[in-house]
DNA sequence: CCATTGATGTCATATACTGACATCAATGTA
DNA sequence: TACATTGATGTCAGTATATGACATCAATGG
């Protein structure tokens, strides 16, 4: 027998969900979500850096998953094309989008928790940047098709979730990605050859 | 004689830019800066919702400028051309960049001073994106091109502020909208440095 | 002359978070 | 077997942030 009821990160976050479903953000201690998994405050710090971040335990793949597609795209794919490329493949492996329901709207109605969502997206921007700067793209290019993904993303999974009708995640973003193109005054064809000035020398994938 | 000093929320403000370079940010308690302005802790939290918000103060401004600058565009205007041309006359109203060093740093070294600076950045999108629904611009396309000039003044931002050499902001703004339509596919050039002042970028050969 | 206002102070308290140290089953190892 | 080590957890004390309730008192205005 263990000596411990496995699963503690788990259970915390179980327990902190249901509470603050049932009480909201605010009136929920780390010292309620602690004992509800059967455990102390001090070990729910010792899981999550703070209240906020049980909410975002998850972030971290997301960021890899991404990452991993950009370098895996073809050296003639476009930034931006490259990058929608891996929001896609990220988006087709997402739950359903009732398991994001609560949570999002937890988010929306807490600046704090919406902070927090912030900064993780900033983070994201930055691993997309690295990947790109890796294909070859320069700055300020890598920086900034990252940050138009994370404008595509954050659009096309605002959509979703909230959206009446149900459209696949991965369709809002493609629709996302020709909104932008529209508003920025794109005209040319999607695929393009790669606008990075070192295209020879990127690594072989 | 009046009652008390005036400009207590100055004070406080200088307070906390003084402790923060003198100690740091977190070595600094809400206390100590309310005792240098010759206030109380409790005073501090009055004019200032928490510790991040004192280094925030005049975020609110810069919102309503720009918005106003996007009403006044000519309808005739593209939605990221409205932004862009807001966004580089509230840039041209700015306080030499020296001013902005200090506190950059401390942003870009404390993840909570991110935080809120992503937060007000996502304010002034939806700022943004409200004046331009106003002009007639629909979802998406009022989000995105919205979330488009946020993207690039922040890029605009870092490197004005953090670059080697000083360029003008506005400058900086137009070289970053450029960059993003290059990047987007809206022409199909490399990503070299476009030296020329104020045209877009043209294929270079 | 007096009531009101408003910026500030005082006090009490909740909650988030941290450091230091204790506990003790499991696990390995002489 | 005996014993040392490990690692997840608990206990406890403390600090800092943040908020509510109430007090103060010069200035202001009728």
């Amino acid at each position: 027998m263990a000596r411990w009821e496995p699963n503690a990160r788990n259970r915390l976050v179980d327990a902190a969900l249901e509470l603050f479903q049932e009480r909201g953000y605010d009136r929920t201690t780390v010292g309620e979500i602690a004992t509800r998994a059967g455990l102390t405050e001090r070990t729910f710090f010792r899981y999550f850096a703070d209240k906020r971040e049980v909410l975002f335990g998850r972030s971290g793949d997301l960021e890899k998953g991404i990452a991993e597609a950009i370098s895996g795209a073809p050296a003639t794919t476009s930034p931006l094309d490259a990058v929608v490329g891996g929001l896609e493949a990220a988006a087709a492996a997402f739950p359903p989008r009732r398991d994001y329901r609560a949570r999002q709207r937890l988010i929306a109605a807490h600046p704090e928790l919406q902070e927090r969502d912030l900064i993780k997206l900033a983070s994201l921007s930055s691993a997309i940047a690295e990947a790109l700067r890796v294909r070859g793209v320069s700055e300020p290019g890598a920086s900034l098709a990252a940050e138009a993904g994370i404008a595509i993303f954050k659009i096309a999974f605002e959509r979703w979730v909230g959206g009446a009708q149900p459209r696949d995640l991965p369709a809002q973003i493609r629709a996302a990605l020709a909104e932008l193109r529209i508003v920025t005054g794109s005209t040319a064809a999607p695929t393009r050859r790669n606008t990075s000035k070192k295209t020879g020398t990127r690594a072989a994938d």
